[in-house]
DNA sequence: GTATTTATTGAACAACTGTTCCATTTTGCC
DNA sequence: GGCAAAATGGAACAGTTGTTCAATAAATAC
């Protein structure tokens, strides 16, 4: 007996990479194998090798698919404005953005290890174009003399490290609405970047 | 022929404890085996279980003891002083204690999901205790009227966030010292407490 | 210098690893 | 309804996994 419930090849590879993102995120990539991955689809193993070349290019192509949206979707909500503005958008748009994707921001930061390289400097390569869009945001507002900023650089991977840092801890059923936390994280950026 | 070497049971237990340190930080608990453990240490891998039950064990014994020596450090380390004073310093001593113990900072950090649940909530409850001396610190500069913060637990984690967050990037061979780094992210600690 | 304790080796265990491949089944097209 | 293409199952491969254990070597105590 081969195959047992028909043939999906549209839907299945979507599910597969459903199955690696979530199970990378809770277990870590090395913990997880490829039968695992098959058997949350309800695949044998071999069948995942249609969808994939092998285990590195399925964390791969997850994290870079995560970058690279996550920089389109920046670049597209951005537009004109004051500095204030502009760090203001981030900072809300980086919230939500995050929120809504526990799974992928989570592997894109914890599985960096795991990548051979070369995929390596790719993944890295699109951090530092978003670092880069916040850099440019907080240079501007010293130029213009509306922040008090002693490093732009320094000041963007602070502000980005607190941020990301609320999908450690929120819960939709807490006692905050993303909106009040959202708030709040805006006060603080604000504040951090010598905004008025 | 069995051990080749000499006995050295009061030196090979530290090794190995470095070892496991350093391996789980680069490579993961989940991609690092015994018998990589014992290789770096120059032991065959059955000579490990002299010095811990199992793997599970070797983890949660350096994450429980950095956790526990960074909550006693920090109770060591903080003493009187106004609100003001004690955020500085408790900002400058979360910077400082964990430059110096960048693979355990590493390990407690990202290695959580790789605990029992018995272990997993020791570890959390460690945790707890140091994020509530921060707590603690923002709590009493609100009631002294010192601080401006709309909610202390929720700026702790964004304080800490911000804190840990350097550990990703500086290097002591960067262009700035870790005495600059100190000032700077002081400042953005005091301006995200909206203290004077 | 002998006896006892401690530390270590080396082999073994069953289970699991990523990947390949061929036979088989289902699908889409005519 | 028949045929090619696509998708899948199932088995196999060689290597690795955490852990156990008897045999052996070295360190310590007397």
């Amino acid at each position: 007996m081969a195959r047992t419930s028909g043939s999906h090849s549209e839907i299945t590879g979507p599910r597969i990479l459903d199955a690696a993102l979530r199970l990378f995120a809770q277990q870590g990539y090395a913990a997880v194998s490829m039968r695992k991955i098959a058997s949350e689809v309800g695949l044998q193993v071999g069948a995942l090798y249609n969808y994939t070349p092998d285990k590195q290019s399925l964390l791969f192509g997850l994290m870079r698919e995560h970058m690279e949206n996550l920089v389109a979707a920046w670049r597209e909500e951005a537009q004109g404005g004051t500095p204030n503005a502009r760090l203001e958008k981030f900072a809300r748009f980086h919230i939500r953005y995050h929120n809504v994707r526990r799974d992928a921001v989570f592997i894109a930061y914890m599985e960096l290890r795991n990548l051979t390289p070369e995929n390596f400097e790719i993944i890295e390569e699109l951090r530092r174009q978003y670092e880069g869009e916040l850099i440019a945001i907080l240079a501007e507002g010293v130029r213009q003399g509306d922040f008090q900023v002693a490093d732009p650089k320094i000041t963007a991977m602070a502000i980005i490290a607190m941020l990301t840092g609320v999908n450690t801890w929120f819960r939709e059923t807490g006692r905050l609405s993303l909106k009040d936390v959202e708030d709040i994280y805006w006060d603080m950026t604000r504040r951090a970047a010598g905004a008025s």
